[in-house]
RNA sequence: GCCUCGGUAGCUCAGCGGUUAGAGCUGACCGCUCAUAACGGUUAGGUCGCAGGUUCGAAUCCUGCCCGAGGCACCA
């Protein structure tokens, strides 16, 4: 039995994530793990929410409530939306949990025992207005090249030119407005990446089956200009994991806490432990999964993520494990995800355009969206959801080639043979030749899903549905039942075995809809079909089933108009 | 500006050096009538972004250009 383990990048707190983070993370995982335990494989999925951070502030004084507290609801709020939307997370952890900062100042600890941590004195832009001090992008003003307004303190959006804080004419907060701006010293650690460069890069080179866009990414930072560069891995904030070298005080430092991208990944490891604390288990349950020492050597650790995460995924991250000098398990595979636009445009929180997770449940069934976000995930270029493509997909896959041919074959069984797995007859050559069909659809299937070729493998299960249309209209149970019942019996029990064999290779997509098509089939036991022909017999003659309701209904083209106009936004 | 990825039928995509460029959806036609007016079959539809080049042969490799997206280091 293989060991995975599994994680999705970790969504930020502030607010609910819209479709286009949920596929480009947490669903994919979620149909990996979901895949490899239906294989009988033991997995641990991990996610978490990432709460650190100058944004998470805002958001919190913008509620008017503490951070601490801002987070904690936050945490609750897309934890029971995740659960709603079938994402099975053996723990959805809190980058803010006790176990992280813990593990995170563990870790810097460690970088600092093996003088990997430099100390740097550095002017930042302040802002007596705000209390705090600003982030470049949170800093606006005039640029200096073409005199664009509205530039940022990093670039100016106008003329792309690079910039710094200082160059800025006229500059202001963009949290308060307030110009009351000045540069005030301050000290901060920084990650001596250019120290690890030689170890990051054998390492990239040694993953030669990771997607161009992984690998492509991280050896620009490795070698673009002086090649890869340190990093500052604290800030001045309140609302953070402390400064401090393992368990203890950190000279010059106080005050000061870890950044957000410092401690997030960290969160990854931190959160198998909180999973084993809730479950009252001792540190080699989780150390099983994350110490090479420890009995994780033969783990296979993938990483779903957006290209945006790809950075710190391939760099950052590895270099504290690297630099602690202590055997953490490394991860083997990163999948990355492209965009998913909406309408012609992107996803945009601030003006209400596009569909979010709650409203995504709030006008159909979870199924239904990971069904339309997994066939169309965007893998190898960014990908556009339109109303028009999700009713016309959901409505023909789901509803008429699965959801209908559930239908046909449960009712003509029940108004033939009653409402039990009918007896007789034997498999002739259309049944045979059915057999040999799915046997290496379901072989395809699995590759696909191995390979988290997500699109294929969608399309691979939607053809394993399409085999049992197929065969339905071939073998014609309506008309062989007036010459031939014993054979109508035949055609129909394979028929029923079908609809488990579905519930069973479906699951990893539309769980939901899986859990319903066992019970109706009245077989919790949903065992992967390593031998399809005996899969097909595993609900002998008289077992007894139900009609299920109907499994999709279909999206009118009122319901389309409808929501499209609801979530076009604000337009600009 | 630099780096990377993408631009293939009306739509969503596959193919990435070798027979007449494929799939699903949409359209048209036929069949079936068990079923959510569902299903099955047939068929139509493309100078493979543009211009050059390499090759016996290019959607597939190279060069340039156009269009879209991301990255370019402290925004998560």
């Amino acid at each position: 039995m293989a060991r995975i383990l599994i994680t999705s990048a970790i969504p930020y707190i502030n607010g609910i994530k819209h479709l286009g983070n949920l596929v480009g993370s947490q669903l994919p995982a979620d149909l990996f793990a979901r895949y490899q335990r239906g294989r009988g494989n033991e997995v641990m999925f991990l996610c978490a929410t990432d709460e650190h951070g100058t944004p998470a502030e805002l958001a919190a004084a913008k509620a008017g409530k503490p951070v601490a507290d801002y987070c904690a609801e936050m945490h609750e709020v897309q934890a029971d939306i995740a659960r709603r939307f079938g994402l099975s997370f053996d723990h959805f952890g809190r980058s803010s949990s006790p176990q992280n900062h813990a593990l995170t100042q563990h870790f810097a600890g460690q970088l600092a025992e093996h003088g990997l941590i430099r100390e740097v004195v550095e002017q930042q832009m302040y802002s007596r207005a705000d209390g705090r001090f600003l982030p470049d992008r949170y800093i606006e003003g005039t640029c200096p090249n073409c005199g664009f307004e509205s530039a940022r303190g990093d670039q100016c959006d106008n003329c792309t030119k690079q910039l710094d804080p200082t160059d800025l004419i006229n500059p202001h907060s963009t949290i308060s407005g307030s110009t009351d701006l000045e540069l005030r010293e301050t000290k901060h650690l920084y990650l001596r990446q250019s120290a690890m460069k030689d170890k990051l890069e054998a390492w990239i080179d040694s993953k030669t089956d990771w997607p161009v866009l992984t690998t492509s990414i991280a050896k620009k930072w490795l070698n673009d200009g002086d090649g890869l560069q340190d990093r500052g891995i604290t800030r001045d904030l309140d609302w953070g994991i402390p400064v401090k070298k393992g368990a203890e005080d950190w000279p010059g430092m106080e005050g000061k806490v870890f950044y957000v991208w410092f401690d997030a990944p960290i969160e990854y490891i931190a959160c198998a432990k909180e999973w084993a604390d809730a479950k009252g288990l001792d540190d080699s349950a989780w150390q099983r999964w994350w110490r090479t020492d420890k009995g994780a050597d033969d783990v296979r650790y993938v990483e779903f993520m957006g290209k945006d995460n790809v950075p710190f995924h391939t760099l950052g991250f590895p270099a504290t494990l690297m630099g602690s000098g202590e055997p953490w398990k490394l991860v083997d595979y990163i999948k990355s995800f492209n965009y998913l636009n909406y309408d012609g445009g992107q996803f945009s929180t601030s003006r209400g355009r596009g569909v979010f997770m709650d409203q995504a449940l709030e006008i159909l069934p979870a199924d239904y969206w990971r069904w339309w976000l997994l066939s169309h995930a965007p893998e190898s270029s960014d990908a556009e959801f339109t109303w028009d493509n999700f009713q016309v997909s959901v409505n023909k896959d789901l509803a008429d080639v699965l959801g209908n041919f559930v239908s046909r074959i449960t009712k003509f069984c029940r108004s033939k043979f009653g409402e039990a797995v009918p007896e007789g007859g034997a498999y002739g050559s259309q049944e045979e030749a059915l057999l040999a069909d799915l046997t290496a659809r379901v072989r395809a299937y699995e590759g696909c899903m191995e390979a988290m070729e997500v699109r294929k493998a969608s399309q691979e299960l939607r053809a394993i549905w399409v085999a049992g249309n197929e065969y339905l209209q071939s073998a014609a149970p309506w008309s062989t039942f007036k010459t031939d019942p014993e054979t109508a019996a035949m055609q129909v029990r394979l028929g029923l075995n079908l609809i488990r064999l579905y519930a069973v290779l479906s699951a990893p997509f539309i769980p939901f809809t899986s859990a319903r098509l066992a019970e109706a089939m009245g077989i919790p036991d949903l065992g992967w079909p390593d031998d399809v022909a005996a899969a097909l017999t595993a609900l002998p003659a008289g077992h007894g089933f139900s009609v299920p309701d109907v499994l999709f209904a279909k999206i009118s083209d009122e319901d389309r108009e409808d929501w499209q106009s609801r979530f076009a936004g604000i337009r600009s």
